[in-house]
DNA sequence: CTAGGGTTAG
């Protein structure tokens, strides 16, 4: 490190004096080994001095650990002031702007790019493949895959893994399969991107078939697999598989215990949690708490949830941003809004979920003063409030019975850029309904610029039902009934309450029902039985 | 000098 400190002295030095020229070999090694000690500003303060006679890869070099930093303002910064430009510059460029999400800005540059008269290789093709997958964007990939088609780059396994997740974005089987027949040398990343394909499109058994036929398979294989066996829905297939791995990492137990949570098993995914920790065989990562504090939070496992922030703690893992939020849901959603406000007041850092957190915490507590007063605190701090934001605090509201409240926060949401969307006109009706104003709800419902769902029916009819108010309670479940073609289930059980007629307690059950579909909750119980 | 595939929060 000293000697690295003083060459660099030695050349601001002599740049002062003289112009001469240091090999670009020299430069680059000088600034990488500044880099590798942290020292970045050091190494942009060589790059600075020797301007003038820097190498292109130098440039590019540079504008590379701005990007895998995630600075992209001063990657830019450094793009723009380039003489010249070639494809590696270009490239770097795209990645960073892939890492930032915004696909707008790679198309754009890829145009700029070609407006200069470059060509682009493989891994231009590649980021631009990924910058305009998506529904609604298949003339691009077209497009993208003839041009790689005339530069002869598509034959690539490179670019060919990027094509085949363009195919699978546009849900395209055939473009998918016949791109991967024209790889020419098929890795075994061709092949799991070719699984991943027929997993999203829903061809479980294709992708079985091309996991048999595969010359090689590691890891990445068998995770592939196993998501697309739980995103199929295929749990039992998926538990096989997982039992089946001749190796499992961190990766394998997340994706399998996350599984069991996403089709709502909380049980059996805590149970997996468990035998995980007890085998000792991989630490929980991030990843997995948080699938695990959620497995807590939907099964109100108050007892387990404090286990694992115990655990979270005993390690000494960071706590970050999201585990934070995993932690005040948690808290919140099995009954302990003491300890969810204790976990947000310690955070740090907090974003706008961890505070829609907070505040759904004490909606649903009926807090509805510390709600307002926890929104109060978030816009003062400067965080932007955003959909979830006034569902929360509207339900706070309804919950509270502070109808005022409520109605003044649903006209001021505008003021934030948010245009309310069909789950506040549910909160605001189930706000004014349940406080006895079913006229006001009703022509809420009828000012709607969206058909009511079944959700705002459901709480219009049980308000009816609270307030006995035969007629507009038929309305509402006339309006329900409407729906049975979008709601099939929904009107199942809707037709087993409503064949008796006029009994309000049976509506009552029927909104508790609905409630619950809405919450998509699990029966509360407890870990410990 | 750029390097493709697998998972978190409301």
């Amino acid at each position: 490190m000293r000697m690295l400190e003083s060459s660099a002295t030695f050349l601001r030095g002599h740049f002062s004096r003289r112009i001469f020229t240091i090999p670009t070999a020299t430069l680059n090694r000088l600034i990488n080994d500044h880099l590798r000690d942290n020292g970045l500003v050091e190494a942009r303060r060589i790059f600075n001095q020797n301007r003038t006679s820097l190498d292109i890869s130098t440039w590019n070099m540079m504008i590379s650990v701005y990007v895998q930093r995630g600075l992209m303002l001063e990657a830019h910064q450094v793009f723009d002031q380039m003489p010249v430009r070639d494809v590696v510059s270009w490239n770097t460029m795209f990645m960073g702007l892939k890492k930032n999400k915004d696909p707008e800005s790679v198309l754009r540059h890829f145009i700029e790019m070609r407006r200069s008269g470059l060509n682009p290789d493989e891994l231009t093709i590649a980021a631009i493949i990924d910058a305009v997958s998506g529904p609604g964007s298949k003339v691009l990939v077209l497009q993208i895959h003839t041009l790689a088609i005339r530069l002869g780059l598509s034959l690539s396994a490179y670019t060919g893994s990027a094509l085949l997740r363009g195919y699978t974005s546009l849900r395209d089987l055939r473009g998918l399969e016949r791109v991967f027949k024209e790889i020419l040398l098929k890795d075994v990343v061709s092949w799991n991107v070719l699984i991943m394909g027929y997993m999203k499109l829903g061809f479980v058994e294709d992708g079985e078939r091309a996991f048999a036929e595969m010359p090689e398979r590691n890891i990445v294989t068998w995770h592939t697999m196993l998501i697309g066996y739980i995103n199929n829905m295929e749990m039992d297939k998926a538990r096989d598989f997982f039992d089946k791995m001749s190796q499992r990492n961190v990766f394998s137990w997340t994706v399998m215990i996350n599984g069991y949570v996403q089709c709502r098993e909380f049980k059996v995914a805590l149970l997996l949690f468990r035998e995980m920790v007890e085998s000792w065989s991989n630490r929980p990562s991030h990843y997995t708490f948080s699938s695990v504090l959620k497995a807590c939070a939907a099964s109100s496992s108050l007892l387990m949830g404090r286990q694992v922030h115990s655990m979270i703690s005993k390690r000494g893992m960071a706590c970050d941003v999201v585990l934070s939020t995993s932690l005040i849901d948690m808290y919140a959603k099995s009954g302990d809004i003491t300890a969810a406000s204790g976990v947000f007041k310690s955070m740090p850092v907090k974003n706008t979920a961890s505070w829609n957190s907070m505040i759904g915490g004490f909606a649903r507590h009926g807090l509805g003063v510390e709600a307002l007063e926890e929104f109060e605190r978030m816009v003062q701090c400067g965080y932007k409030p955003d959909q979830v934001t006034f569902i929360n605090l509207l339900s706070a509201c309804a919950h509270a019975g502070l109808v005022e409240e409520g109605e003044k926060q649903f006209m001021l949401m505008g003021r934030f850029g948010i245009t309310a969307e069909k789950e506040h006109y549910a909160c605001m009706v189930d706000l004014l309904a349940r406080a006895g104003q079913l006229d006001k709800a009703e022509r809420l419902i009828k000012g709607m610029p969206f058909e009511p769902d079944f959700v705002i029916w459901g709480a219009l009819l049980g308000a009816c039902g609270l307030h006995s108010c035969l007629e507009l309670g038929e309305v509402a479940a006339k309006g329900i009934s409407r729906l049975r073609r979008e709601h099939p289930a929904a009107y199942d059980v809707l037709c087993r309450v409503h064949g008796e007629k006029g009994d309000w307690t049976s509506v009552m059950e029927l909104r508790r029902l609905m409630r619950k579909t809405k919450a998509k909750k699990q029966d509360a119980s407890s870990w410990i039985e």
